[in-house]
DNA sequence: TCAATACTCAAGTGTGTGCTTAACCATGAG
DNA sequence: CTCATGGTTAAGCACACACTTGAGTATTGA
């Protein structure tokens, strides 16, 4: 995934709103009524978080008839996840290596 | 981590000069300006971006003398992470569940 | 066919974010 | 002491973002 995507999933997820949109969707699909009908704004709104989401590969939507229907993309959740996991793995074994050379300072 | 919190981290992560940052430290540690060095901003946007970085988590600081040196905190990162993690593994969890139920109604 | 439902789109508004400049403070070297 | 280094802080600007309103389209049920 390039840099420039990783920006947007970020991006989506940095909002409370559509974070609460990606757990709920988490539980199971739902149309865009539904999202909206628990929170105070308007739908208008929550499309425009879905818009977001979507563009960044967190969610995925379909359209039947007037419905459209929403569902969690494991995709961006796992760009984002990944990222992050590479980063803090590298750091902290830099810091295993770090206090084993400490270890073999003070040791013998 | 309250959700709050959660916020600012993925705020922070959001921007690709902060996850710049955080990428550099995760090979070390470093002072302020050598941070700033190979960046086309000033020194004064970069300390704004570590203020970011250390509010939410994600960078400790310790201030020796007149240098500043910026370090990975993985607290950060691991919040981020594990609410990924979660919510990516129960909707997988969900879809191998509907695969199996519909598997059942085929077979047999 | 008529009305309700389920969105969709465009425009506008207030707030937040990233960045710059410029002035400033603290430390270390000569 | 004096100057350079390393960082800090505040003010201001341009743009992006979350949200609303309002008007519109497409589908469905009676």
């Amino acid at each position: 995934m390039l840099n420039h995507e990783l920006d947007r999933v970020f991006q989506a997820l940095a909002d409370p709103t559509r974070r609460g949109l990606v757990d709920r969707l988490t539980r199971g699909p739902a149309s865009v009524s539904e999202l909206a009908a628990p929170l105070p704004i308007t739908l208008a709104a929550v499309v425009q978080h879905l818009q977001a989401l979507e563009a960044c590969g967190l969610v995925r939507t379909e359209k039947v008839g007037r419905v459209r229907t929403c569902r969690i993309d494991p995709a961006g959740l796992r760009a984002a996840e990944d990222w992050l996991h590479e980063r803090r793995t590298a750091w902290e074994f830099k810091l295993d290596r770090l206090a084993d050379v400490l270890e073999e300072g003070t040791a013998t």
